[in-house]
DNA sequence: GTGAAAGCGCTAACAG
DNA sequence: CTGTTAGCGCTTTCAC
């Protein structure tokens, strides 16, 4: 038999049950639950009646009974595979902010890179306690995709594309372009690149989209791609300011601006160039993508991409599906906009001819 | 009558239960739920049988019909007050990844500094499907936590102080003591402080144990705390970043050491001076806290306070509670360990006799 | 060691 | 509009 329920470390009261508060009201079980779940078909005069006894009672019903007889549980599901990262942990505020409005439960599930990914997937996400889950910038194989769909969770995406399932996110391929051009506009013409690496399968095709704005770009203005200067970091401030150091080490041949995937890499840079006595947007210019608050203090020029927002979104997408609405599995593009401070300039290095 | 279950918009099959498997392996579902909770009380063959059979059919238990029989739901909610913020993004991933290891869900609830504050402790905190939670580097007055403890939900603290729940935390005065008295060991006596508001009670104070180390180490070395010195900023980079530029704006009468309570601050700080066209450690010396990984780009020392560690081990300290164990409600101190960098040195402005 | 059976607390037909 | 009545799927005594 269960528990006979009641605090477990002080006080040890028994909680009121539905039964309580329909005794109390003088009505029936039934009337209470339509009553306090806001439903139709109830009286004006026994709604209130029930409202008073639950309160005098302090009663909150037992979500778990509730889940149990409705099948819903009202527990939305976020599975990401960072969360002491600014992109994420951003979008989980949002997620969560919008989650919290809706009266929904958060189920947090970190991937920590690849450590959990198979417990997650696995162990975590098929307990039938989740109505939905939403996906931040996450690779799922439309295996594990179909595994949680055939579970009955239905899967939102932010920040890419995800098999079978509606997405939110931005147009990285054009972020990467524009940002590209914003330099080649100003007279750039030796310009780098400091992006993400492709991570295997377990991000979205971000970080290769911003790429190919890059190269995109380039190509277009008829400017060379030079390998050397097409790097490759961690999306850390650190990881970017040690390899933009050397990249800026050849005072004859090296770039005069840099497009960062990501603020936090473009600081980085930044503090990479001023170390090495060179001026920004003097000597060098350097946009990023983020809008990160750090970017501030640094003066950078960004494309902002209202990572908030995204999951905000994501959340709205979720709800909608889950109404029977706008659950077409295809991919929302919201817009990012330029924020221009001065770590970007005209090139006027006589180099860069 | 709840509804059929089944998936929600693929392939609906209906999803094995235990009287299922039960019939599979010939034997009753009691036995079957022994056998997968991992009870005594089962033969070594039956247990084989079932779980052959379960594995067979993909069954896995219903989390809410778990829950509701047995009281227990394997479930811990984690309350914060900010989740894009590195102390707290990062304490989580400490918290998540132990969890996870456990076998335990997490349900996130943010408080967005005050604004879901009443609606979390109210409307979400008490609906009965928790096991514990872990507050982090937040306030709960007794009434907020009796609350909570008598809707059965043991507490654990992390970052501060907790009426009536054990806590982890490190030692904030001790800090503030020893990274002030570094700077003192280097010779500097024109020390500032950049630390935290007191927020009113939604933090721990722990920026004011900070402060109060700080004030300690100068008073027993005899140097005057100037008001002017004792700053107070909201922890961002940008915003010790202004502040620290206006400190530093007067050559004659400014500081030649900042001890800042944390190394986003610190980071900041060193940037500003650098605007200035101070050199760090040359004009000015900078101590943070944290070992945020910002500060090996800036050469930063600090103060290791091992804040993924604190989360995991506010777990153990849970899980402990849970089993009975280890449940007066003490503080529990964490180390915390000096990194040194290059961010300070010996104090040489000739104005600093 | 194993099975029968009584719930856990709530929701949702269905009948009135 | 309201009450009666089955369950939701599992855990846990209790008897065998």
């Amino acid at each position: 038999m269960a528990a006979a329920g009641g605090a477990r470390n002080h006080t040890p009261v028994n909680p009121p049950r539905l039964q309580d508060v329909a005794t109390l009201a003088g009505v029936s079980t039934a009337t209470v639950s339509r009553a306090l779940s806001g439903k139709e078909h109830v009286s004006a005069r026994a709604r209130a009646k029930v409202q008073q006894a639950a309160q005098e009672l302090g009663f909150v019903v037992s979500y778990h009974a509730s889940s149990l007889a409705s099948g819903r549980s009202r527990n939305i599901g976020v599975v990401l595979p960072y969360v002491d990262r600014w992109y994420f942990s951003t979008v989980l505020e949002g997620v969560a902010g919008a989650l919290i409005e809706a009266g929904y439960d958060l189920s947090l599930y970190n991937f920590e890179g690849d450590r959990y990914r198979e417990t997650v997937l696995t162990d975590f996400l098929l307990r039938k306690r989740l109505d939905a889950a939403v996906a931040v910038s996450l690779h799922l194989d439309p295996t594990d995709t179909e595994q949680l769909f055939s579970a009955g969770i239905p899967l939102v995406g932010v920040g890419g594309t995800l098999v079978g399932a509606p997405t939110i996110s931005i147009d990285d391929l054009d972020v990467g372009r524009r940002a590209t051009e914003h330099l080649i506009g100003l007279g750039h013409r030796r310009i780098a690149h400091l992006g993400g690496a492709e991570e295997g399968k377990r991000y979205f095709p971000m970080s290769n989209n911003r790429r190919a704005g890059y190269e995109q770009a380039m190509a277009r203005a008829g400017l060379p791609v030079q390998p050397a200067w097409s790097l490759i970091a961690d999306y850390t401030f650190t990881d970017a300011y040690h390899r933009t150091k050397n990249l800026l080490a050849d005072p004859i041949d090296r770039p005069t601006a840099i497009f960062a995937a990501s603020d936090e890499m473009a600081a980085g840079a930044i503090l990479a160039a001023r170390d090495l006595g060179l001026t920004v947007p003097g000597n060098l210019s350097v946009i990023g993508v983020d809008a990160h608050p750090i970017g501030e203090a640094f003066g950078l020029t960004t494309i902002d991409q209202h990572t908030r927002q995204q999951g905000v979104r994501a959340v709205g997408r979720l709800l909608e599906h889950l109404a029977g609405e706008n659950s077409e599995p295809t991919n929302e593009v919201l817009p990012a906009h330029f924020v221009v401070r001065n770590s970007t300039g005209p090139a006027t290095d006589p180099i860069d001819t």
